[in-house]
DNA sequence: GTATTTACGAACGCTCGCTATCTATACTGT
DNA sequence: ACAGTATAGATAGCGAGCGTTCGTAAATAC
């Protein structure tokens, strides 16, 4: 590393790279067992050279031997199969927020093998430390991995992450919690590379990857604060750091960024605090509305949303308000960007179709190519899937030495 | 090729893998000759394995081979250095406006040979088809490059390119210009591999390259018409195809995008027009400032600018208003996108500090990490520069199989 | 039970890169 | 002026890997 080599070296080199090459086309059928013959043909090397590799990959444990496939009725001797042994290098996510920590662990090949919530009424920073510990394990002793074998972890905080000391800049929600270093923590428990990153980059990485294939996408997570994710041909936009920050879009002629607020423009305009609030003021305005029979007191944002798929025009004024002023933010940055799709993930997404409509067509005033504009289908999920698949994602970066790239699928 | 082969293969592979290496690595050093000790050194080869494919790159014509440098005062048999030979694959740039043509031809090493301009006062489509015929053949001939040596041309054409198709989308200036077929046109005349790409997006790739590194640049052009490129990494973003259309940002709270209007709402605020448009509508109001005794009757953009250097309140305050409109507009863009720097092109980008200290004042209330602001230093060149730049990567990606990722410069 | 089909396994020959050695060249010190 | 030395280039031998070819094993079809 310290030394400024490219690619090439000697033979052993060569064969790095055919393994690499093999186990790279058995990783694109996913799950699917391939026969020989048929990674022959898709790497393009001679069998026995693919014959070697499978060998080596096998007493590696990265590829698991399966018996002649029963259902395959074909002339011949039956073929060996074989497919990745997810066990090889398991990856570990982890979405830390200030009322839930959750953790996944996956496969190699991408299945999840273990999925632990707990939900709490807000911890301190220090508690926040234990709870994770505790999750983790849990999380490990139900998907039957000991620690030591996690190959990489990949941690979502809330906040601006810098992404290479591992420090968290921005956290409003947890006291003290930009001064821990989660990163070590992490690492105390597991002894595997650990990168930490933002929720809306790693739930951008986890929808990009649902979708599949190429593009430019724009994730947006929508609840109390307002994030989004950028994800181009399947590689996280970062900028220097703090990408995709749309919550301190500026909305009015004369809004600025206050320093000392933790929370941006847009977010106060349309966060969901904010759709609540706004609600609340139409329901006092409207006595009689469905929106103020609905709500009552305690009137909730998924009342606003319930009241206007009801056609109450009262609700439908304030989502159409939200969508106007989100689409008006958002509007440059599709612009600019022109992504193929924006996705709206996060609790405001729950709104559906009324909210996604209005969107929608005060979008396509303001801009040239229109994406498709969808929800997640994740849900809540998305944060630690994404962190599972960054995780992967930096597992196969290491172990694959070739970029491999295929014009084909 | 139309096999799904992926990277490995014989012997022979890995000999092209490792000859790539080495003329990456000469590549690298731009040009500066290397000797054959810091090419194995640079590419951990060995030293045989580097003279043999120095031997190969010579034979081919890529490389050239030096004398002994006299300045080299080192002790022992003075070293044989090679440098890239430019002659080996020159590319061509084309730059196309409604006034404008101008072809330039580069080296393999990014060496300029020769540059054209003809100016003309608006050339109907198949005036202008027949003036890049003569420009591209006299820029040839400066060069002393034959048509046929040509190994890669990338033609700039305002407005929305299809990448793929090569058709223009979305053209004003030139009636009748969308439904020529530019690439075919330029194809009949040098046969080798013709790209079209937006005059923003080439720009930017000029700026990016002459600022060199990783990271994000916004590159704005920023004339009559104000469009911008987005280089992520050194590589262009594009994203459907049109990225970087800054000029259709609404900017009034009721802005819309008139489908039948071929400038977008900040054109029309701040594009040069408006600027003198609104230069003149102040020094109207006020006839005894400086900026009516400086502009008279045909006030000029550049007098506004002129003006307010000379700290004339009238026309610092339409600089203000104009810079305010400007900022506002990107700031959405730039937390989006969170860029490393942004350039400001084009002929607006002549006013200099003025204007540009202007837009840093308020864009620095609008975001949170603030991009460095600066203007191209490479003026109206930039997107010749930039095309002829496109043109060499394809060509050094035709060539080099590897990818080549060094951490280090 | 035999023929056919498919796939696995092993031996041979080829190319390539790395290590080690030798030769060539120019500067330096006596 | 001549020998010494330091640097660079050229050459042989070795090892490793891939590809081609042949032989063998296992299942199905007739």
């Amino acid at each position: 590393m310290s030394k400024g080599t490219v690619g090439g070296g000697g033979t052993t080199m060569l064969r790095r790279i055919n393994v690499a090459s093999v186990l790279d086309a058995v990783r694109r059928s996913a799950p699917a067992p391939l026969r020989v013959a048929e990674l022959v043909e898709r790497t393009g090397l001679a069998r026995p050279t693919v014959a070697q590799a499978v060998d080596e990959l096998l007493d590696a444990g990265w590829l698991q031997q399966h018996g002649p496939d029963s259902a395959d009725r074909s002339l011949g001797r039956p073929a060996i199969r074989v497919s990745l042994r997810g066990r090889a290098a398991p990856v570990l996510g982890l979405d830390v927020g200030p009322h839930r920590v959750t953790v996944g662990v996956s496969d190699l090949a991408g299945r999840k093998l273990s999925l632990v919530r707990r939900s709490g009424p807000g911890w301190t920073a220090q508690e926040l430390l234990g709870v994770i510990s505790e999750v983790i394990n849990e999380a490990l002793a139900e998907a039957e991995v000991p620690a030591e074998d996690i190959a990489a972890a990949v941690a979502a905080s809330p906040g601006i992450v810098d992404e290479h000391t591992g420090r968290v800049q921005l956290v409003p929600s947890v006291p003290g919690w930009s001064a821990i270093d989660l990163i070590k923590h992490v690492r105390g428990l597991l002894d595997c590379p650990v990168m930490l990153d933002n929720d809306a980059n790693l739930a951008a990485l986890a929808i990009a990857a649902a979708r599949g294939g190429t593009g430019t996408l724009l994730a947006v997570q929508w609840g109390e604060r307002l994030g989004a994710g950028i994800v181009i041909d399947g590689r996280l936009h970062r900028g220097t750091g703090a990408a995709g920050e749309i919550g301190f879009i500026a909305t009015g002629p004369d809004d600025v960024i206050n320093p000392d607020d933790s929370r941006g423009p847009l977010e106060r305009a349309v966060g969901s605090e904010a759709i609540a609030a706004l609600g609340r003021q139409a329901a006092l305005d409207n006595p009689q509305s469905r929106l103020a029979e609905l709500g009552g007191e305690q009137l909730d944002t998924a009342d606003v949303f319930a009241a206007a798929a009801e056609r109450d025009p009262v609700a439908q004024a304030v989502v159409q308000q939200v969508a106007r002023a989100f689409a008006r933010a958002l509007a440059p940055s599709v612009l600019v960007l022109d992504p193929t799709a924006v996705v709206i993930g996060g609790g405001v997404a729950r709104a559906g179709a009324v909210l996604l409509d209005a969107i929608s067509d005060q979008l396509r005033l303001l801009t040239l190519n229109h994406p498709k504009l969808e929800l997640s289908a994740l849900a809540e999920d998305a944060v630690v899937t994404g962190a599972m698949r960054m995780a992967l994602d930096e597992v196969w970066q290491r172990k694959l030495p070739t970029p491999a790239m295929t014009s084909t699928t």
